[in-house]
DNA sequence: TTGCTTTTGCAAATGGTTTGCAAATATTAT
DNA sequence: ATAATATTTGCAAACCATTTGCAAAAGCAA
């Protein structure tokens, strides 16, 4: 995979993020200097090659993050911005199905939804 | 909301049904006999009044189904079946989410993706 | 059955994402 | 550096699950 500016302008969005990004989220966050279609191959090729992870919502839309770690979000429904938290028993979830069911588990997608802080306030007004 | 064949056929499906269901599929397992609109309204429907829940895999298909459990799902990748699993350690996680961050909770979604039993065998050969 | 309201089928629209292709750019060998 | 080769980009059109407007059909109360 060759280094493009587009690459990295795409990619150092994430160093510094927390939260999962939406390939309409990141051409904004460039100023639409790339093409859609530029965005989102290159999204997908960073998941293919392990530098970004996805998840998808309930509004079916892609979101990105940083693959290095392991973390889960929560998505407040209100003002449609998500937090990230750390808590997961997946393991524990996995070991069941790998020696109750039989599966060869790949992965796992957790996510809660909710009303954030702010938007509880602002609701009680 | 009135009785109608097309409500009673469509929910029938989900009775004795243990997995989730895409639109696409109950328009099939109704042999084309409603217009996949109907299909979709419906489903919306029974999804609003509690009948059915939904669930957005990372197909970004919606599958529905039956309302009244709790449960998650483990969907295979080889042979794209799903199979239900009944451990669930949210409610910890929920009340972690409440105290720690301050959201009020509205649900949550979890499912794991693997490769199940029958799909590594064949794989051996 | 009448009259009123909801539901259905059809066709067209929606919206995120993907794809084909020619032009532009990165890499490699000269 | 420069030319040759392979990859990447922008553009426009295609995709596909889902939604929507509207007129015809069906459910329901009186």
């Amino acid at each position: 995979m060759r280094s493009t500016k587009a690459r990295r302008d795409i990619l150092d969005l994430f160093h510094n993020e927390d939260v999962p990004l939406s390939a309409d989220y990141v051409y904004e966050l460039l100023n639409g200097e790339y093409d859609r279609s530029t965005i989102y191959r290159n999204l997908k090729n960073f998941e293919n090659n392990g530098k970004l992870r996805s998840i998808v919502f309930s509004d079916k839309i892609t979101y990105f993050y940083k693959g290095s770690e392991h973390f889960h979000f929560i998505y407040c429904v209100k003002c449609k911005k998500f937090e990230r938290f750390d808590l997961c028993y997946s393991e524990s979830i996995s070991k069941y199905i790998t020696e109750n069911l039989g599966y060869k588990v790949l992965g796992h997608t957790l996510y809660f939804e909710g009303i954030c802080k702010n938007c509880q306030e602002e609701m009680k007004k």
